[in-house]
DNA sequence: ACCTGAACACCGTTCAAGT
DNA sequence: ACCTGAACACCGTTCAAGT
């Protein structure tokens, strides 16, 4: 006769990697990265603290590994029709709003040593531009300088910095749009 | 008589706000950002964890903000002779060399809410801009971008990013000036 | 005024044990 | 194979006490 599983493990999802870090982007989206701990991740998954390192052997540095991973590499798309400084608004603009979705790990996405989530990103940046037929040279100046724009530029928004006392509030969507503009078309 | 201060106070200057953010910020740069706790922080003021309080009332909250304050805070020279972009470039470039002397404080630049720090620097750019005659809009707009710009370029370098899987090694002095011209040449 | 010492409620992680 | 429970060495912070 088959053992039956435990009545906790039917009516649960068994714990797996994409699991955990969605649980733990979820905290970190709704609590801040603070609040991200080990044992409350494991409520969070009706979970032991001590199962997640089953899943995750290098534990919480891992598990930040992984939250950097899900949210900085989003790469451009390099099959895509149209003038590429369309391609590259286009990837910018979905980028930002990513970053700012899941402003929680941008410190880490920041200063994390986990160069495969940005460097896939960064890639495939420097292949619209080649596509574009922008020289080699001019396209890893521009790869580079449009990933930091707006790694920076959602940075500064995350903080919300306010630069005038005045009445009117930031707009951020146009400023941002116009810088992107400055940058793009800084490029030849 | 007057007490004779204990040998201790005598062969150490007294504790300050300003001495203790000094040694957190050594800790930060030379061990990094997760090794530096108030604990820690006492051992190299050669004082108890909880003297500190005295001076930071809001515990490692302040400590945090002040390091933010002290490493963020680096305006334009607004009274510099010479061309706006020279100025621009000038403070550009000592405002990544500043980042990249204290990388271990990125993360904290990047997603602490602590408006003065970077509105003091970014009220500068836009000062540098409006004397040289840039239309308000058009300075609101680069001021921004250029900081979005020298912030996510460290942040990028900080982190190491390698972007080819060749020999040759990312020249990022190189890069950054190039980048520079790029958003700097794109403002008119 | 300034600092200390003990205490409290939390951390991340290990390790042996359960199923 | 996967998870638990107890334990360890550390955190930040409070609070009463010392000088």
């Amino acid at each position: 006769m088959v053992r039956q599983p435990s009545i906790n493990a039917q009516h649960r999802a068994p714990l797996s990697t994409e699991r955990i870090i969605e649980a733990a982007l979820r905290i970190v989206d709704g609590q801040g990265l603070a609040r991200l701990t080990m044992r409350r991740l494991g409520d969070a998954l009706e979970v032991e603290a001590m199962a997640i390192y089953h899943h995750l052997p290098r534990g919480k540095e891992q598990l930040l590994d992984g939250l950097v991973a899900h949210v900085a590499s989003a790469p451009a798309d390099t099959a895509a029709q149209g003038a590429w400084r369309d391609v590259l608004r286009a990837w910018a603009t979905d980028y930002r709003t990513r970053l700012l979705t899941h402003a929680g790990v941008l410190p880490l996405v920041v200063t994390r040593r986990n160069p495969a989530a940005l460097t896939t990103t960064v890639a495939s940046l420097r292949e619209v531009l080649r596509r574009g037929g922008v020289p080699e040279d001019t396209a890893a100046v521009a790869a580079h300088t449009l990933l930091g724009y707006v790694i920076g530029h959602a940075a500064l928004e995350a903080r919300g910095t306010v630069e005038d006392g005045a009445d009117r509030a930031t707009d951020w969507n146009a400023r941002f749009a116009a810088g992107l503009d400055l940058v793009i078309g800084g490029v030849r």
